[in-house]
DNA sequence: AACCAGGCGCATG
DNA sequence: CATGCGCATGGT
């Protein structure tokens, strides 16, 4: 049922949200959005409003609904604006599949994963606190601090019974206390480096702003990597996921190599000349290549 | 019960 | 520039 909260947008060529929905939903207790009956559902906080959405896919569209909140249209347009950024929806990833193709080590990945999209984090701030969060720790522990960092300071809707949360705003977490952190399992170092990072977004020395207005990928790396807690693989991360930057490839991520290797591209973590090699065939599609790597690391459950 | 996990900063050669 | 180490703590 269409009605007036409700949108619907044109699915593009090699898209599936059936394959966007189930990276959504593999096997980690993402805590910033809920998957229900093969539809998605997220809150998002717009001119300090709460809103709740849900996206589903209705014939050749996907479609947008407003479940909580209310916005007028330029609310819809950016409410539209979102959701083509998050699923990378404007991105023709045709090329991408052609490189692949001509790949005999990965040419299964256009039909195992097709359409795929590189599902990104559209604020910089929560990329690169979740970041620092999954550094040096299993993804089910992170995911575990994640929820308890954004169930404590992050703001939510309720509906049916059940609450959405959104991201903590950094003006919030500038002030928390170390020890607040730690109490949610932080180390001390972690609890240091976000409230560091929120401070910095706080006082606006660091804005994605201010990145996506420097000249280049190496002055937008860098400029990250002067924060404590930001080092080359979390700046890297914070570049493909949230910029969308093709160059950001997150090197030493343990996951990569770990799919490098199970594809027989490599041997041990140290062999950099055959990584950079297999990246210099994929130039301008580097971070859609480490995303389908990653991809590859969780079997589809057959059931 | 070890060993490992979607690293980082800092101190040393 | 490369290597080594401590950090912290849950998963497997």
């Amino acid at each position: 049922m269409i009605n007036s909260n409700s949108i619907l947008v044109p699915i593009p060529a090699l898209f599936s949200f059936q394959e966007c929905v189930w990276f959504l939903n593999r096997n980690y207790d993402d805590c910033l959005h809920e998957i229900r009956e093969g539809d998605v559902y997220k809150a998002l906080e717009v001119n300090g409003q709460m809103l709740l959405i849900r996206i589903s896919e209705n014939g050749a569209f996907l479609e947008i609904e407003l479940l909580e909140g209310d916005i007028d249209e330029e609310g819809k347009a950016n409410l539209v604006a979102y959701v083509r950024e998050w699923f990378d929806m404007d991105n023709p990833i045709q090329p991408f599949y052609d490189l692949l193709q001509s790949d005999g080590r990965l040419a299964y990945m256009t039909e195992s994963y097709k359409g795929l999209r590189l599902i990104g984090i559209s604020n910089l701030f929560e990329a690169i606190c979740w970041s620092i969060i999954g550094q040096q720790i299993n993804l089910s522990f992170a995911y575990k601090v994640k929820r308890a960092l954004v169930e404590k300071f992050g703001n939510k809707i309720t509906r049916g019974g059940q609450s959405y949360y959104v991201f903590p705003e950094p003006g919030l977490l500038a002030e928390v206390s170390k020890e607040e952190l730690k109490a949610i399992q932080f180390s001390s170092q972690k609890a240091d480096y976000m409230i560091g990072i929120a401070r910095a977004f706080a006082s606006g020395t660091l804005s994605k702003e201010l990145i996506v207005s420097l000249p280049d990928f190496e002055a937008r790396k860098k400029a990250l990597t002067v924060h404590k807690g930001i080092g080359v693989w979390t700046a890297n991360y914070a570049l493909m996921k949230s910029l969308r930057e093709p160059q950001g490839i997150p090197y030493g991520d343990i996951g990569l190599l770990n799919a490098l290797a199970n594809h027989n591209i490599i041997q041990d973590r140290k062999e950099l000349g055959k990584i950079d090699a297999l990246f210099s065939q994929y130039a301008g599609w580097e971070s859609y290549l480490v995303f389908y790597l990653w991809r590859s690391l969780t079997v589809r459950d057959s059931a």
